[in-house]
DNA sequence: GGCATTCTGATGTACGCACCTGAAATTCCG
DNA sequence: CGGAATTTCAGGTGCGTACATCAGAATGCC
């Protein structure tokens, strides 16, 4: 067994466990205890297994500083988001921008690309454009075939590919940063069953409004869905009108509610699986009806946090972009330096805001 | 103006900004570029200046892992827990012990200290004994004049100092994590309110019941205090019982709702601040009254879990120990190392939970 | 078949990453 | 000129990695 220790630091003994400590437990350099624990070729197996069981003996856990430092490379990250004024997607920017120090101290670069999501051969050729000029990135997925295509060409290529907000579960990206959007909508109908409470006698239960963005996304597909569930089966007395489409525009929204409450005279309560929900508001408040049907809808932003407050809107389902952004961060910083990711720090929760626990 | 670079580091001009650059800008050396971003004393006034200048006008930022592997100092951290089976707090010393790496990797050492935090002189002395041992502190404030002065005097000794879950804020104690509880009791109102609906026709609105834990910590009482606001406020037909303490025990707590359900005819609902929410769920089991009285409670445990998912509670009002374990230690963290706390990050919501967005 | 030569894979050396810090050196100022 | 204030020097911090080294296998030649 050789001496690989010089200067002060021959102080095998106490002091925090470093890698040196591990090498010279395994009667091997530095330079091969790194191979192994990085897990990089150019180790015969019984080397590699004396220096396995050192770590194991000891304890070992390299020190994430320290690492990053000697790596000694810088990352370049893309995030891609829908362009056109959703609210929620330029809080997502605007929290990508305040992450930037967070990322620059990690030798992070980060741009935002806006792409137009719903037209799914500009994102794949957006997409296909990626390597080279980033190491990783998040993108809003629109779940379509020629999407999981381009996603699983980005990482067969050796970049690191995260979904963020919408999924597609079924390529081969390496993460989801946001919501169930299924339990989502589960909510968002329980709320509304729970807030509208049982059939008054001699009444029936009332018609529930659906105004969703645009059936491509699988976030609003998949709240529509679990929002539909829970109707079913638990708050059967109500019935849900078919989904209306307002592509997240208060403009449509406003014009579809007022269609809806013409149409609807038993309409009870209006969920709203997007954005634009100022829409909703607007359409009510012409018809004096503000308090008296209930909606719920998603995202916080100014616009749904002054509803929440003054009333038109009960609740909230909603999911931190500030969260997602700095998972997604942590995320791709793991991804590419290969570091571990922790699942359960990663988890994004489906929040309920009322009037009363608005952040 | 002096050259101190050397070797391969004499690229002042491309590649990622480090201090050296600004050090070379200003006109210094590394060292006194140093002393000025990080604040240490040993350095004029107008070379400090000349620093500052050039820090801003390159945009610099110190690269936080280089930081941390140069400090190359460990800290020890204390979190000072009550002890007493509470399930919540559990999960909080749970979460602190899988953060292990995570805090290994920053060479912290992080000790669970069990307390007796109804006993303000123990808990006093406890902390009065900290010094010496550890960096930094993390405690379940009790809301006493003797605990603020221990936390005063431990800060007066340079320790970090953070409330956890319930504060003492006249203290001066450096930050607090967890959430605000009076919208955390008024949330618990809103939903209660909510759920209940308007009064049918001919009936009043009935009783409302609180359980609470105990009146000394803080939490609590702020719970009770934003609950009874809301009712106050919005729900004038329902009325609030005398909150009865139950010291989150569930025996004692199952015994305080066989009373409450005996003595009280037109009890709809019951709030618990605090644990020990089996025991209301085992006193309705008895009385065939689950489902039929509204209850809402705190904190996700496997218990409230099971009793959102059978329909004894509507809903919990909870903080999420993982996120406030994490926010914990990085609090604590940059507290020692004399970094910057980025409060958007550090801020625990008050999350609602259902039986359809349970994580 | 014996031996020199080339090649290959495994291992070690040494330096760099960007910043921190105690000791040494310099400057300042009365 | 002496002591305090200020500034610089130099040596860490733990790990990554290009390059050097080395042993052994494969090849080639006589």
């Amino acid at each position: 067994m050789q001496e690989y220790v010089r200067g002060m630091n021959n102080q095998t003994s106490d002091g925090p466990l470093t890698l040196r400590d591990v090498a010279a437990a395994a009667g091997v350099s530095l330079a091969t205890a790194d191979r192994v624990v990085n897990g990089r070729p150019g180790v015969s197996a019984k080397t590699a297994r004396k220096v396995h069981e050192a770590v194991q003996r000891l304890g070992f856990r390299p020190l994430a500083a320290a690492a990053e430092l000697a790596r000694a490379r810088s990352w370049r990250f893309a995030a891609i988001l829908p362009g056109g004024g959703n609210r929620f997607m330029m809080d997502i920017a605007d929290n990508i921008r305040a992450q930037a120090g967070w990322f620059r101290a990690r030798r992070i670069g980060v741009e935002i690309v806006e792409a137009d999501v719903f037209d799914a051969d500009t994102l794949a050729a957006q997409l296909a454009a990626l390597p080279g000029r980033f190491d990783g990135v998040a993108l809003v997925a629109l779940d379509h075939p020629r999407i999981r295509a381009a996603i699983d060409d980005l990482v067969e290529g050796g970049m690191a590919v995260v979904t963020l907000v919408s999924d597609a579960p079924s390529s081969r990206r390496q993460h989801y940063v946001g919501i169930d959007n299924i339990a989502a909508g589960r909510t968002a109908g329980s709320l509304v069953g729970r807030f509208l409470g049982p059939p008054r006698n001699g009444e029936t239960g009332g018609a529930v409004g659906i105004i969703t963005g645009s059936g491509s996304l699988r976030d609003h597909a998949e709240r529509r869905f679990g929002f539909g569930q829970v109707l079913a089966e638990e708050y059967p007395h109500l019935t849900c009108l078919m989904p209306a489409e307002g592509r997240d525009d208060p403009d449509r929204n406003r014009d579809l509610v007022r269609r809806m409450l013409a149409d609807t005279p038993d309409l009870v309560a209006i969920y709203n699986t997007g954005e634009g929900s100022v829409g909703i508001g607007e359409a009510l408040a012409e018809a004096g009806l503000v308090r008296k049907i209930l909606c719920v809808g998603h995202e916080l932003t100014p616009a749904t946090r002054r509803m929440l407050l003054d009333g038109s809107f009960a609740a909230l389902v909603a999911q931190d972009p500030g969260h997602e952004v700095r998972s997604m961060g942590r995320v791709l910083h793991a991804l590419v330096t290969g570091q571990e990711i922790v699942a359960a720090q990663e988890h994004i929760r489906v929040q309920v805001i009322l009037r009363d626990n608005l952040p």
